[in-house]
RNA sequence: GCCGGAGUGGCGGAACUGGCAGACGCGCUGGAUUCAAAAUCCAGUUCUCGCAAGAGAGUGUGGGUUCGAUUCCCUCCUCCGGCACCA
């Protein structure tokens, strides 16, 4: 019988071996053709907002750490479809930026040209895998349909102000009727009526949350552009790693320090990851002490500090201010240094022996800290600096103290000057030691003794020679300074945040142009909402400038401009009019563009309404996918963006909830951070350049890289303790062992060998391409084995190998359920309850092995639907897949296969490998079948069935496992001591001893203490 | 230096809320099939001792809490990540 039907279906020709190449792309074309993953928007139903952080599209191509993220949140897109969800999944490219434009340099191609090529190539990639987006909502920063709702928001941002009582972002006209209503007082005394536009304009200025300012920048001249804190990494930029240096110069600011406290506020409620709170929670930095403000010996100047430990203000035994401070601007009018060098200045003071006045000293330290480097501030902290040749009074000692210049103090954080307390600061300290400077004790580490503890004592004590506060301890000895400092008028409390303003101007071509025009006046003013898109000019030269000048600026014609300015003369929006045009004058449009975070800080909103040519967003659109529940459902991403993109969008987002633009403050709810993949495993073996072998135990753990003789690159070390150089090599892993701790050779264990994983980098060539993946084991399989790694959070090796597992997995489903290249296994009963196989009756006998066989297979498949589906909700996909391997697994041991638990087995397996499971799903069904497997409804569990009747419940004496015994579920204590007890092996254990006291956990183990 | 996170077989990893450590996959070993190989199927695979039945040890280290600890607490070690002259 079996026979016959092996040689009938051979020859029909129905069943095949799984290949997933010509199953994968039919239903690519399907599912797209027919719109299936459409964002649904069925009143009825809950949405669900599962978002990607889109791909900068790279001339790369995809790399396997794309598909990490993009599989999970596809995974979680098609359960929440089968749960009954309206579901947005969209996706879209982040196409401004350098890398474009350095290769467009380098190739003399529009980077618009290959930015297209870039999304193309991205698209077709994406598509390959299968993921089911809704393509209709593709995006792309760098459309100008796009990039005009981004210089749209931009104009919004500059219109808007930040008040401090209410703590949210208004509309600057409602400043302008404060100032104008005498509700406020103008700054500068004048009455608002009595201001020219200019002057209001000017007013207004230092309003807005988008503002320009001469200020000293992170300049890359490698990259000919501005960086901003967070794009700089060790004094180096984080795109190519080249040396940045500090500028002054004119640039677009983003107030994103007045959204500081509610940036760390929103983080309690957000579901991300405790890391990456504590990630951005540093990089707002915030710190709670106090203004002091110290009054410059002989003069009227008032130099404020910020401290941290006011407790500690009668240990201020001298003054540091930053080089850019502007009391030592030597060219302002209200400068502090005096003429010549006070009596007793020591030698060391004066920076240069050489220096005859302290303004000279202090213009040459000045010049010698501009041309300082970040990156060489940052390796050399070796204290440096000079005697202003001025004194500060210590507001509660009222002794005079030197006021000192040095660059250990930054202009950017608190006030750019400190009081210096020697005793109780490690840098203060090594400053003092190196000037000669007094070192004052005022904290003790023992409350009665007066000088416990080493100087410097940076950790908390008790107040000693502080006639104010003498024996309290540090915490509350600060908050008694504060308030003795605030009824004296000498200072007052003050939070203290290390956020900076987001430095939001480069000096590129490829990025979004600034909606704005410079007037006459040296004002600025928006463009007319009307004049958006403000296209970036199509430039036939778009290099650098070679300065510091933009390229934009060599566009001549588009830059220079005639305007009319419509609305209110103190906040006007400029409209461009052709030359001669009465009532215009000229103007010169803004030649910086946007950075490339611009796009990304709103592009989840354009998801919800991309074509829409009226609105950034239609409000309705908004509120459905972002308001309840608020924000972004699921957003997975890569934790390189933890403080850039992440902080930047929430910061746009929150001014556009304050502008009433969107229904959440925050964006995104919920967060999860892919881990990077690493390249597959390698073993290094260590060489003398001679030739010998080295134990890398006896190399130096720091290695470097270097071109080889080959010109390929190589690992270089040195030995311990020769100091020669030693060169790594690949090392084949079957010559390796593992011996304790360690992987030695085979063949000489004496020789260790390292072993790890590498980032996956060009230069390495351990660079998996998808593409290779999916040509040899389809995409299904990619995606499995991507989830199947590991925790979706953690750091994960590649695997070659792994990769083929899961492959063998989906063969032998597909043999299971298709039967592949011999007979079909799968039987279901008719509604008459008569067992089939295809189309022929089972045999009595076969009818009854069928029946068994359903029996044995009911229970693992309700634990099997109840263990993936919680595991998708926690996002444990590699447990997900082990268990739909194990319930494989035991399909295989049966003679027949109910097509419910085939069936089931498929539904559950969609959302992972969606190809294999909608054909298994089609010829299984046949005519009855749907158009998609992912129309069904996701399958139920039933609780009860979860369990097994019967339970082995493993006996322990005192915490030790002695034996086992099986029981029926539920079986209460009683029962259960007594069947231990009769137990042949635990009586032989318990050797006549009588348990003094047991432990029974239901349904899980009992514990017998003697 | 400061702040996080993690250490489990040869490898990736599993273990719900303190309850049978090592699921699942890879690799390896043996067997079946094959003229042979690939593929596939079956069995075994934490370590030590033992022919075996079995015994003992075991989740980075040392200690603690508990009837019971991979899980909770403390010490130390290693690795990974973030920040770093932030007053």
């Amino acid at each position: 019988m079996r026979i016959v039907r092996l040689i009938k279906n051979r020859r029909n020709g129905a069943m095949a071996g799984y290949d997933p190449r010509s199953i994968e792309k039919k239903w690519q074309e399907i599912w797209l053709g027919k719109k299936l993953f459409a964002a649904g928007d069925d009143p009825l139903r809950p949405k669900y907002y599962v978002l990607d952080m889109f791909p900068y599209p790279s001339g790369e191509g995809l790399h396997v750490g794309h598909p990490e993220g993009y599989t999970a949140t596809d995974i979680v897109a098609r359960y929440k479809r089968a749960r009954g969800f309206n579901v947005l999944h969209p996706m879209g490219w982040d196409a401004f930026g350098l890398p474009a434009e350095q290769y467009a340099i380098k190739t003399n191609t529009h980077p618009s040209v290959l930015t297209r090529k870039n999304i193309d190539r991205f698209r077709t990639q994406l598509k390959s895998l299968g993921f089911s987006y809704d393509w209709d909502r593709e995006v792309n920063t760098t459309d100008p349909a796009y990039y005009r709702w981004t210089q749209w928001i931009f104009t919004r941002i500059y219109e808007t102000w930040f008040d401090d009582n209410l703590r949210k972002g208004r509309p600057i006209q409602e400043l302008v009727d404060e100032f104008a209503g005498g509700k406020r007082p103008v700054p500068g005394g004048r009455p608002w009526a009595e201001l020219s536009a200019t002057e209001r304009r000017r007013i207004l200025a230092d309003f807005r949350l988008a503002y320009e300012v001469e200020a000293p920048v992170n300049w890359c001249p490698a990259l000919g552009t501005v960086l901003a804190n967070e794009e700089v990494i060790d004094g180096k930029s984080e795109v190519g790693g080249f040396p940045v240096e500090r500028r002054p110069m004119r640039q677009w600011m983003l107030r994103i320090t007045a959204y500081a406290q509610r940036l760390l506020d929103g983080l309690d409620k957000l579901d991300w990851s405790d890391s990456l709170k504590l990630m951005q929670r540093n990089w707002i930095g915030r710190s709670e002490g106090a203004e002091v403000h110290f009054t410059v010996a002989g003069g009227n100047q008032r130099i404020t500090v910020f401290t941290t430990r006011p407790d500690t203000l009668f240990g201020a035994t001298y003054m540091v201010l930053a080089p850019e401070h502007p009391l030592v601007n030597l060219k302002a009018p209200d400068h502090i240094v005096p003429a010549a060098w006070p009596e007793g200045t020591l030698p060391e003071w004066r920076y240069k022996l050489s220096a005859e006045n302290p303004r000279a000293a202090l213009a040459a330290y000045q010049q010698w800290a501009a041309a300082r480097s970040e990156r060489q501030r940052q390796e050399d902290t070796a204290k440096t600096g000079v005697f202003s040749g001025a004194f500060a009074l210590n507001p509660v000692r009222g002794e005079k103290i030197p006021i000192f210049i040095s660059d250990y103090v930054l202009m950017g954080y608190g006030t750019g000057a400190i009081m210096a307390v020697p005793a109780h600061d490690r840098r203060d300290f090594d400053f003092a030691r190196l000037f000669h400077l007094p070192i004052r004790r005022v904290v003790s580490s023992a409350a009665q003794k007066p000088d416990a503890g080493e100087l410097p004592l940076e950790a908390p004590g008790y107040a000693v020679d502080s006639p104010w506060i003498n024996g309290l301890p540090t915490a509350p000895a600060a908050g008694r300074m504060c308030d003795l400092l605030e009824a004296r008028g000498l200072g007052r409390r003050r939070v203290n945040y290390k956020l900076r303003d987001w430095l939001f101007s480069r000096q590129r071509y490829w990025g979004e142009p600034f909606p704005l025009v410079h007037l006459e006046d040296g004002t600025t003013a928006a463009l007319a909402d009307a004049q958006l898109p403000l296209e970036l000019p199509s430039l036939a030269d778009f290099k650098p400038t070679g300065t510091m000048e933009p390229p934009l600026a060599k566009a001549l014609a588009w830059r220079d401009v005639q305007v009319v300015l419509d609305g209110k003369p103190a906040n006007p929006r400029a409209r461009v009019v052709p030359a001669g045009t009465p009532g215009a004058a000229p103007a010169r449009r803004e030649v910086n563009t946007m950075p490339q975070w611009a796009g990304s800080c709103w592009y989840y909103l354009r998801y919800l309404d991309p074509h829409n040519d009226r609105a950034f967003c239609e409000k309705n659109n908004e509120r459905r996918w972002m308001a309840d529940p608020p924000g972004v459902d699921l957003y997975i991403g890569g934790v390189e963006h933890a403080v850039l993109h992440l902080l930047y969008s929430r910061f746009w987002h929150k001014v556009l909830f304050d502008l009433g633009l969107v229904s959440s403050d925050e964006p995104f709810r919920k967060l999860v951070n892919q881990g990077l993949i690493l390249g597959e495993a390698e073993y290094t073996l260590f060489e003398s350049e001679a030739g010998e072998r080295v134990s890398c135990a006896d190399v130096d753990p720091e290695w470097t890289t270097r071109t080889g003789p080959d010109d390929k690159p190589q690992i270089v070390s040195r030995h311990t303790a020769t100091g020669a150089v030693v060169v790594g090599r690949w090392c084949d892993p079957t010559k390796v062992e593992k011996r304790g701790d360690a992987f030695v050779l085979t063949s000489n264990p004496a020789i260790r060998v390292d072993a790890r994983s590498f980032k996956m980098s060009k230069s390495r060539g351990n660079v998996v391409n998808p593409d290779d993946v999916i040509a040899r084991y389809g995409s299904d399989a990619l995606r499995l084995f991507e989830m199947f790694l590991g925790p979706l959070e953690q750091v994960k090796p590649w695997s070659t190998a792994g990769v083929e597992g899961v492959y063998r997995f989906l063969q032998r489903l597909w043999r299971n359920l298709t039967g592949g290249e011999a007979a079909a296994r799968v039987a279901r009963r008719d509604a008459g309850g008569t067992w089939r196989c295809d189309s022929n009756v089972l045999n009595e006998a076969e009818a009854q092995a069928a029946t068994h066989d359903f029996q044995t297979i009911l229970r693992p498949m309700h634990r099997t639907i109840r263990k993936v589906t919680q595991d998708i909700e926690r996002h444990a996909f590699n447990t997900a897949i082990s268990t739909m391997m194990e319930f494989n697994n035991t399909l295989t041991r049966l003679t027949w296969i109910p097509e419910e638990a085939a069936q089931t087995l498929v539904r559950l397996l969609e959302p992972f490998a969606p190809h294999i499971a909608e054909e298994i799903y089609h010829r299984l069904a046949g005519a009855a079948a749907q158009v998609s497997i992912s129309l069904l409804p996701w399958p139920e569990y039933d609780e009860a069935l979860c369990t097994d009747e019967q339970l082995e419940i493993p006996v322990q004496i005192n915490g030790k496992l002695s034996g086992r015994v099986t029981v029926a579920a539920g079986a209460d204590e009683r029962e259960v001591v007594q069947s231990a007890l009769a137990d042949a092996q635990v009586k032989a254990r318990l050797a006549g001893r009588a348990p003094r006291k047991q432990i029974y956990v239901k349904d899980r183990m009992l514990n017998l203490v003697v």
